[in-house]
RNA sequence: GUGAAUGUAGCUCAGUUGGUUAGAGCAUCAGAUUGUGGUUCUGAGGGUCGUGGGUUCGAGCCCCAUCUUUCACCCCA
């Protein structure tokens, strides 16, 4: 039997958990300095959770589990009456927001609203594997539920730069609204096109504009209307232009206002506290997750010249009526997604690792074993290092010193102590330390001490 | 779901127009060295050449199918 895993999916070496980890802990440390708490959620859900929420796209890609028990002779006995919840009825998650929609309208009563929750854990894509794409990965959500405040969608942002800088990313986040991308369609007479044309429109970097205008055309939109369209892409300059530009070609539009207005808010929130406006950009041809957001868009790219990884490290958004599916109108809710798997990537392809130098192992000392009669002395020193809080090991077998200096050698155990003979008469164990190769003679008090 | 490339030891890769018993470096293990790792030297183990069929006297090499990985499209973290 040879072994193999999923497509898509990957193992992860106790080398790769370490920088994981760190950066998992970063954002963790940086949502909870915003007051976000923790919840969790299955990893299956019911899949009348899931269906329909993604689009006819995302309805392909869940991962469907079949039935528990004989669910091929159970169907065979039904013969013409087989429905499809008799083959499965539940699936792996997709994202954390719908299952987070879900939580909150299943827990209403016990939750405080406004709910701010952080949640980080793996979802499931049935998506062709590719640069920057598994079958499964984890998100790092944030939201804010029960809340309008543009003041959320602030402290989202501030969080998403708090998060890049303390990684050493450098990122250019992208902002868009909703209502903009409303008031344009409204504008130009093709509102119930709203989605062709904002999928159409977010491919302009990509594709180019006339490749843009072909794509608009075999989606029906009137020639009219796509003339209309051609200022929108050419707008340039800064972020004030655009949205004095904006300003013009939706003032007919109340809902593109509203839009623009919201935007006008965002920044003028984040200049009050003094954020870096360069981080940030208004980009009207953001169009993701069109599927539920209904205010402000994000999307954070890498802009770093060390780094030539060109999809979204992060997405978010606000979705004024996530929870109304699952039967509680009227809760708005904004919030952002990272994606730490592409993170990882990047600051791979970035060396950052390295040069953070992180803890590649735990253990902070191992014990030398020499045998019978000095294991059971070092079993009371290993006592009282791992009660004073030094992390410490002691290798199981009396091998060989070579053996046991490679493996704290491999496992980058900075410490090892010998105890033989001489130490355990003098009660002077010999520490060495495995970076510079110097020794030294210390009793228990001085080695805790020193280790601490 | 569409189109393309890829697969030889744990890893990175050689392997002639199809021709004996498929090689190297690194890694692993053992020894040189019975209380000293990261450098050195010596030796060993490890491959049904992704898998299954086919062509051929003969296939790592040619053909077909399938799987994996990778890249692009779609979509997305």
């Amino acid at each position: 039997m040879k072994p193999s895993i999923p497509k898509g999916t990957r193992d992860f070496s106790p080398e790769e958990m370490v920088r994981r980890n760190f950066i998992l802990q970063t954002i963790r440390t940086v949502y909870e300095r915003y007051g976000f708490r923790q919840i969790e959620t299955p990893a299956m859900e019911n899949l009348s959770m899931l269906e329909g929420k993604y689009g006819e796209e995302g309805d392909k890609l869940l991962f469907r589990i079949l039935n528990s028990g004989e669910v091929i002779d159970e169907i065979k006995a039904k013969k013409d009456n087989i429905r499809l919840s008799d083959i499965s009825e539940k699936g792996l998650r997709y994202d954390l927001t719908v299952p987070f929609a879900r939580y909150v309208v299943m827990h209403r009563n016990e939750i405080t609203f406004p709910f701010r929750r952080y949640q980080m854990q793996p979802v499931w894509r049935a998506d062709r594997p590719q640069k920057g794409r598994y079958r499964e990965f984890y998100q790092c959500d944030a939201d804010v539920i029960g809340s309008d405040s543009l003041l959320n969608e602030t402290e989202l942002v501030q969080i998403i730069a708090d998060v890049f800088s303390k990684l050493n990313i450098g990122v250019s986040i992208k902002i868009n609204n909703r209502k903009i991308l409303s008031g344009i369609a409204e504008i130009i007479g093709e509102a119930d096109k709203i989605i062709d044309i904002t999928v159409a429109i977010d491919k302009l970097d990509k594709i180019g504009i006339d490749k843009v205008n072909e794509e608009l055309k075999g989606k029906g939109v009137s020639d009219d209307a796509i003339t209309k369209m051609q200022p929108l892409f050419s707008v340039k300059g800064t972020t004030d232009d655009r949205l004095n530009f904006l300003d013009n070609f939706l003032s007919a539009s109340e809902t593109g206002k509203k839009g623009i207005e919201e935007v006008r808010t965002l920044l003028s929130y984040l200049h009050s506290m003094s954020f870096k406006s360069d981080l940030i950009e208004l980009d009207i041809t953001l169009a993701r997750g069109l599927n539920y957001y209904t205010g402000a868009i994000f999307e954070v790219k890498v802009s770093d010249a060390r780094s030539t990884f060109t999809s979204s490290v992060l997405g978010g958004g606000r979705y004024d009526d996530l929870t109304g599916i699952f039967g509680l109108p009227d809760v708005s809710g904004v919030g952002i997604s990272f994606g730490i798997d592409r993170i990882y990537d990047v600051m791979l392809e970035m060396n950052l690792f390295e040069q953070m130098h992180l803890n590649e192992s735990s253990t902070k000392i191992l014990l030398v074993n020499f045998g019978k009669k000095e294991e059971q002395y070092a079993l009371t020193v290993l006592q009282k290092l791992r009660a004073a809080g030094v992390n410490s090991e002691i290798y199981p077998d009396a091998a060989k010193m070579k053996k046991q200096m490679s493996y704290a050698d491999a496992c980058k155990i900075p410490y090892v102590l010998l105890i033989g003979d001489e130490e355990m008469q003098s009660g002077k164990l010999t520490l060495k330390n495995m970076m510079s190769g110097e020794q030294n003679r210390l009793d228990v008090e001085e080695l805790i001490k020193k280790l601490h």
